[in-house]
DNA sequence: TGACATTTCATTGTCCAGCAAAACGAGTCG
DNA sequence: CGACTCGTTTTGCTGGACAATGAAATGTCA
């Protein structure tokens, strides 16, 4: 592998991306195990301790796992879905957080790309898929459900829907994005009115995925994108009269 | 900040997440200084090295930035639109590079993504996403360009694209996946007449924007991603044809 | 010979003590 | 007033050291 210079940035950090490098262009494939960190350390001419701060960059990432004991070490780790996943929530919901990102423009972006996967769903939604939907309507209509868990299986529903279409790269990119969307969806205190009006359009997705009608899909999250906005738009407007009035 | 069991993982992960935590739940927010490297080893009871690997991992996934000299220190770093896109773009190709995902799996949730785009594009679009757009395709119909430069400028394209629908958070979660492809889209290899089909498409998506016909976009998209699988299926059943030769 | 216990040993995890470099503030001097 | 030096705080990095671990090699017994 490559030397770094002595100049500019961290040394930990060159050696991570030296490493990173080798990973995305190739040169490491999955499985692989990284040299020990001592002759890392004699390769790049850094001490011990600098390796392993890079070797933690890099696990940080789950590019790589250790494994302590003889035949031991720093192997190349395969990025599961699940790891991207877990990754792509905590970074949205980062970024989400941190940006003042207007509910407005998330909520767009998520029924966006939702609506994305209507055609698909439509087209090669399997019998569980629907199973998954319907149960979690049933159970967004029992009455003494709190706030959060409402929330939960509304994911957990819209969540179905994009598993549907059959498609793991799309649901890794989706889910990410509805699941970052829940905090501020959460902002949101569903009344006994709107809870039934959401209902009401997830079993029109259902249905419109039952009989395999991808423009009704669509037709029907557009309505949800819509219903959601103006009901987020009265809450906002509310809280702010309540704050005028203290 | 809480203090650690002795018992299941590394004590770094383990501060890491701690840290981690602190931000996420908003404890600490947007500048807010971490205290130094001595005052939490002290805090967490565990050697500074440990501490700073943690930090490291922090570090990895742009959560904190440091800082050396007298008032530096670790500070809670906003998570800027391009660190998230740069993580997402590494995730994305990782996953796709490491699962054998298919190109056609591919292929098909970028175009799916980006169509969820057009009509907001349509809508949106100001003069210089357009200027940007033609830009591009003038520069792919140059004779003598390479299939990398030709590569590039696809992607330059598409992203104009995108960023006409003036949504951050969607230019943020599509620019991610148009990128993260291009390695798989290099494995085609570009001959004239295919490049003259794309420019034709590029072309024709570049007028319905600007006559802001969104549905025409979609369909040109839907056409694009048809001739791009298309392609793809033809180069890879003639590298069949070839190594059975062989 | 075969199954099981023991030892060996390379490797990571953690710690200690210290030096160098950076960056800022305060004081000093022209 | 401005430039300079100096001290302080903090991170960046070094070298060495010991503990924990886990698999391979070795020894032991039937």
């Amino acid at each position: 592998m490559k030397i770094d210079p002595n100049n500019p940035a961290d040394l930990s950090a060159q050696i991570a991306a030296a490493i990173r490098d080798a990973i995305v262009s190739g040169k490491l494939i999955v499985g692989d195990r990284l040299p020990s960190e001592a002759e890392l350390s004699e390769q790049f001419e850094v001490s011990r301790p600098t390796v392993r701060e890079a070797l933690k960059r890099l696990a940080a990432q789950s590019l790589i796992r250790t494994q302590r004991g003889a035949f031991g070490g720093a192997f190349v780790n395969r990025l599961s879905y699940a790891d991207a996943h877990a990754q792509q929530i905590t970074t949205s919901t980062l970024l989400l957080g941190m940006n003042d990102v207007s509910f407005d423009t998330a909520c767009e972006a998520r029924f966006a790309m939702e609506r994305a996967c209507a055609r698909l769903a439509a087209e090669r939604r399997a019998p569980d898929h629907l199973a998954t939907m319907r149960a979690e309507i049933t159970r967004q209509g029992q009455p003494g459900l709190s706030d959060e868990a409402f929330c939960a299986s509304d994911v957990a529903f819209h969540r179905a829907l994009v598993d549907a279409a059959g498609n793991p790269v799309l649901s890794y990119q989706l889910a990410g994005a509805v699941e970052a969307m829940q905090p501020l969806m959460n902002m949101i205190t569903f009344t006994a009115r709107s809870r039934e009006a959401i209902i009401a359009l997830h079993a029109r997705i259902a249905d419109a995925a039952e009989a395999r009608d991808g423009a009704d899909i669509e037709a029907a999250l557009q309505e949800l994108e819509g219903y959601t906005r103006e009901l987020a738009r009265s809450v906002f407007a509310a809280r702010r009269t309540e704050r005028g009035v203290e």
